[in-house]
DNA sequence: GCCAACGTTGGC
DNA sequence: GCCAACGTTGGC
């Protein structure tokens, strides 16, 4: 799930702890969330629009999706006004936060030819929202993220 | 600030 | 239903 850090970073959800997944106005990245996150799921929080473009946390999926609440809201920039409160356009799902990781950045992401089929990484892509395969997140988590929280400890140590 | 890529809108 | 115009995203 990608967020802008100048809006909302993975130091606001650790400070927050959960928040509603506002603003998603795609319907494909809706769609990920109303049919394909549950809760627990697991969810890489990633910083776009800025310096240093990457992961920088993992959260968990608190809450299943449920009407955005801003596109009711006509002083909301989310407004939305073909919604109303009987018909939602918009959903969004809370999440909680896990942890902060390193930023694994995205020249490092590219680098790797497990990542290549990484949605979020293809060409052209704009979707806020990407769904994360199985065989990508093992690799992230062990390879990319594991490793240096060892070599981190060893170091402390 | 530029630009590629893509989604949405609206005229027809 | 087509498609041009427009707006937005997001890396650089």
């Amino acid at each position: 799930m990608k967020s802008e850090p100048d809006e909302f970073s993975i130091d606001d959800l650790a400070r927050e702890k959960s928040t509603p997944w506002f603003g998603v106005r795609n319907y494909q990245a809706r769609n990920f969330m109303m049919n394909d996150m549950r809760i627990g799921d697991r969810v890489l929080f990633y910083h776009s629009s800025c310096p240093a473009p990457g992961i920088a946390g993992i959260g968990e999926v608190a809450r299943a999706a449920y009407p955005d609440a801003t596109q009711f809201d006509p002083a909301s920039p989310y407004h939305d006004a073909a919604a109303a409160p009987g018909k939602p356009r918009w959903f969004n799902v809370d999440v909680r936060f896990v942890r902060k990781t390193r930023l694994v950045g995205l020249p490092e992401l590219r680098a790797h030819p497990e990542l290549a089929g990484m949605r979020v990484l293809a060409r052209g892509n704009r979707l806020s929202i990407t769904p994360v395969e199985p065989a990508e997140w093992k690799f992230i988590a062990r390879r990319l993220l594991a490793a240096a929280a060892t070599r981190a400890a060893k170091k402390g140590k």
